[in-house]
DNA sequence: ATTATCTATAGATCTATAGATAATGC
DNA sequence: ATTATCTATAGATCTATAGATAATGC
């Protein structure tokens, strides 16, 4: 069955998304091509007439993945203008991200493995990483430039480690104290 | 051929020491039981005597991987206890620890593994965080023990994050910027 | 006699390819 | 005629098991 080169753009779009869904909630190795398609509504055959390769995929999807990321912290920022920090802090070490990260952060989900994938995928974690520090520095108050993208990075790196060790730990108490504690600390930062 | 107890022993010991670093640079479904077996200089057949399965050895690897961290903590505040979090930033966001995985952090490298993996390993994580947060929380100087918990809770978000934003970027400054600015945020926190 | 390890293999799954099919698009 | 997708399968790899081997430990 053939269809429209629309729809066959449309079917590629589909598998990138399914990827970038799937790939955060299982990682890059725990999950198929096969069931990739399937999860897209295709047969896996047909996989190789729109990736050269499974690691070609899991570049597209990574970039993907962050791509809405700086978007969504604008609008945050957008509606919080006096406090950025706190606003992002809550959204981002929320219960809602943390239970659903095939939606949420490529860094905490799909950041370890990147360091074991190929350049390109780290190409696409770099540009996101970048996109979000700009973005969350450009919104702080206070400051020169260049310590307003440290106070950026630095509370980027304690929101992504906060999650990943709430997503780690067994105990639910545990978890929830690690999201309100660290959000807190980003709280009475200066915004 | 069959060896004595203790030496089986020994050889079941350095499967779990050889997985717990093998798992960290690879990641759990990065490398296979055979080759695992392999690297500890056994034959694949021999695993299922020692272990029940795959999943049985990610718990106690896991375990292991985090066992060592909280001693490897003490002493550096052992060494600067005037200044804890300075002693344990530099040397948790050095390049060292970043480019050799697997010797480092479990829950930077495996913590969305662990995410996706048997609540058996998370239980090993949990472990691993608690000690961690606690030695760190002992060390610290000023406020009640509650406040000195949650700044030892963020600063372990945040040295966590660090590594694994350094670690998934392919740009070699990018890397080092952002080890360097979140060193020095954690060196300016209160000790 | 017990048992730690080995060789060999079953059965499942994974990536990738070959060739058929059927509908589009010139 | 072209091509997006499908069925079928090759070849590799993965977890797990069966049975043989050979040395320990009673």
């Amino acid at each position: 069955m053939k269809v429209t080169r629309e729809q066959a753009a449309l079917n590629r779009a589909r598998v990138v998304e399914t990827a970038a869904k799937l790939f955060r909630e299982r990682g890059f190795d725990g999950i198929g091509v096969a069931d990739l398609m399937k999860a897209a509504g295709l047969t896996h055959g047909g996989f190789y007439g729109h990736f050269d390769s499974k690691e070609a995929l899991q570049a597209e999807a990574s970039a993907k993945a962050v791509e809405g990321s700086a978007g969504r912290w604008q609008a945050l920022i957008d509606a919080s203008p006096d406090t950025p920090l706190s606003a992002v802090a809550q959204r981002y070490l929320s219960t809602q991200h943390r239970d659903n990260p095939g939606q949420g952060c490529a860094v905490a989900t799909l950041g370890a493995d990147a360091h074991r994938a190929t350049p390109a995928v780290r190409e696409a974690m770099t540009t996101g990483i970048r996109k979000q520090i700009d973005v969350l520095a450009a919104a702080l108050h206070g400051g020169s430039d260049e310590e307003r993208r440290h106070r950026a990075m630095t509370a980027y790196a304690t929101m992504i480690g906060g999650l990943v060790m709430a997503r780690a730990v067994e105990d639910g108490a545990l978890s929830e104290e690690i999201l309100k504690v660290v959000t807190a600390a980003l709280e009475l930062q200066p915004q």
